[in-house]
DNA sequence: TATGAATGAGCATTCATTCAT
DNA sequence: AATGAATGAATGCTCATTCAT
């Protein structure tokens, strides 16, 4: 038996890596030899888990997409409005860690046009975003009885993503500190003040 | 003789035939050969109006960047309100030709992690956007005394930004209308309803 | 206790499978990967067998030199003119397994000549090939008392090679009955008629 | 204008290096890199020229078929059976730059099962190269009347690629002399002796 | 001004080979 | 005996760039 490898594990080193390079120089600079480089393996080896670039990409797209889905909060352990907004924080490049994702996700994107497969993981982790806002927003009981739930998801993420792409471009002036002044802004604007009082607040924001 | 040639307008052909290639294949294909063949000229002609590749780039991008500021209405020629929502309309991805430079923008803040000059347009000309939605809303003298002017048009900013880059990646589903009710909600959220009336919008909306 | 292996027949396995993938795609495409896999293998057991790519290509020569000199028929079992007439369409691509072994010779003959080995089997063929026909010219006592019988033989074989080069480039020219034809022509000219009559020739062509 | 340069000049400059490449180490060493430096280019010029590699293969057994036809003599300046035999001979590899396009030809053959348009070139030079000897043959009125002349000339060219196959993978026990020798007792085997009287040959061997 | 010939570095990918298991 | 992880050199090819015309 050849040696043993947990290949799960080495492929999401390998994308971890290819994330990193991403990242940090853009997705033109993400070469076969760059990404084996900053994995600390040769190009070998990438070829050996990866059929193909593309193939390479996707799967970093993909890793990258659950990544920032894992950021959210689990299911019911707290209540709706508290989840909400821990939901929409983890969608906020706060730190390097989600700094990083993010701009795997705006490369990755701006490349979808040519790539059915990274456009369909685009289109199916937002949707997926979009329905667990809207099934918390159900959950809160805030919005009025002829509301559109979907619509009201879709325009919160919109206010996140806003944020988001403002700071990732022009980090120096969106520290953590204000990315999360513009949501609660957001937040208090769409719902009754009283549905995020500064006490329920505390308990979210770290 | 020297044949006489527009150098700033053959520089504006150039750039606007490499923006076609970024929003239509990524800026990966955006090659010096492939952007001369857009342009139906020779590499040899791209060489000599840019030094090299980074400043056609840098070019392509500013003049994206210019482009997208000159849809916004003339100042003064119509109430401020109508002025802010025409403004921000410009702002959304609503034909091909925003769609094209959003798209552009999109690639180039990408890159921009690890070009200076890159992410410095990018920087004046958000800035230069927030001031002028600024200016427009303490002309219309809607907010309150005490408000921070810059941050609400960094909000509305946010807003208009997150429904572009829905709309960018996932356009099937955002059709300039659904754009557009976005657009609609999110001001009526931000101002009392009665700052656009129907009447207003009907002259902006197209 | 280690597994037995025939270490000969499996080496025969793996040098089979590799003349189907030359004759199959050329030699280019015979790589370690590709035979392996023709051979139900994985790369490591190619070079478990063979110390590199060169042995098993020799190898692989000679057995498909081995294999077409197993063609010929049994020494003394038949009168030599028989014989003869047998040796000679042996060497004919009558059916796939022969084509496929004069595919394989032609394709190591052309690599041949960067590599002694290669050249040396090659040549130790032919003249073993080359005396063996002579042998039997001489055994018939069909030949003027002062001909040259290694010209002879040679002349032959010159004739059958011949016709096998033009059946291997031109298939659809040249089934396996106008390729007997052709070598009937070739034997009638060379001997009086008689030597091979129609009863001589029906004991041997099938 | 750019630099002035005869692109067909240009093209068999570099097909004759790959042929040169092909004949000296057979067709897997003759990569992009080892005929730009054969040809004292660079790589990119290869790739300027010619689109691919594939097509490069092609010019030069192209280049090679018309260099080895263009070896036989003028038609109709000289007697149909002196033509036949000049014909004949410049098939034969009796020199370095015959031997080198003989092995370009069977490399190139080697290879077309899996090229079409390789297959194809080598198929219609061969026809064509038939036809004409059967023009001679018919021009020299020298076969029976029922003949298949057809025939008689793929039995001549069998015969003489079989003299070519063999002084190619023997070259030593095959010089030119040996080779012209076997030509002679082919002739004389297939007409009257009287058809090739020595003086005529003389005329022809060189 | 514009062309396209030429360069050579760099790309993704394939390959033979080694070796721990 | 057999596997397949890992290597790193080589491959065909693309690219930005230079420059003679």
């Amino acid at each position: 038996m050849p040696r043993v490898v947990d290949v799960e594990q080495r492929k999401a080193e390998l994308t971890a890596a290819a994330a990193r390079v991403i990242a940090r120089a853009g997705i033109e600079a993400a070469t076969m030899r760059e990404v084996a480089i900053e994995a600390g393996w040769t190009t070998g080896v990438l070829t050996h888990y990866f059929a193909d670039k593309r193939e390479l990409l996707l799967a970093t797209f993909r890793a990258s997409l659950a990544h920032r889905r894992s950021l959210r909060p689990a299911r019911g352990m707290s209540p709706a409005s508290v989840q909400l907004r821990a939901s929409l924080e983890g969608a906020l490049p706060l730190d390097d860690d989600r700094r990083r994702h993010w701009l795997v996700t705006l490369a990755c994107c701006t490349q979808a046009s040519g790539d059915d497969l990274l456009a369909a993981a685009q289109r199916d982790a937002y949707r997926e975003f979009r329905d667990h806002i809207a099934g918390l927003l159900r959950a809160m009981g805030a919005l009025a009885d002829g509301a559109d739930v979907r619509a009201e998801a879709e325009s919160l993420i919109a206010g996140v993503d806003g944020i988001a792409i403002q700071a990732l471009f022009d980090p120096a002036s969106w520290p953590a500190k204000r990315q999360v002044g513009a949501l609660d802004r957001l937040l208090r604007r769409s719902f009754d003040a009283d549905a995020f009082t500064d006490s329920t607040l505390t308990g979210v924001i770290h």
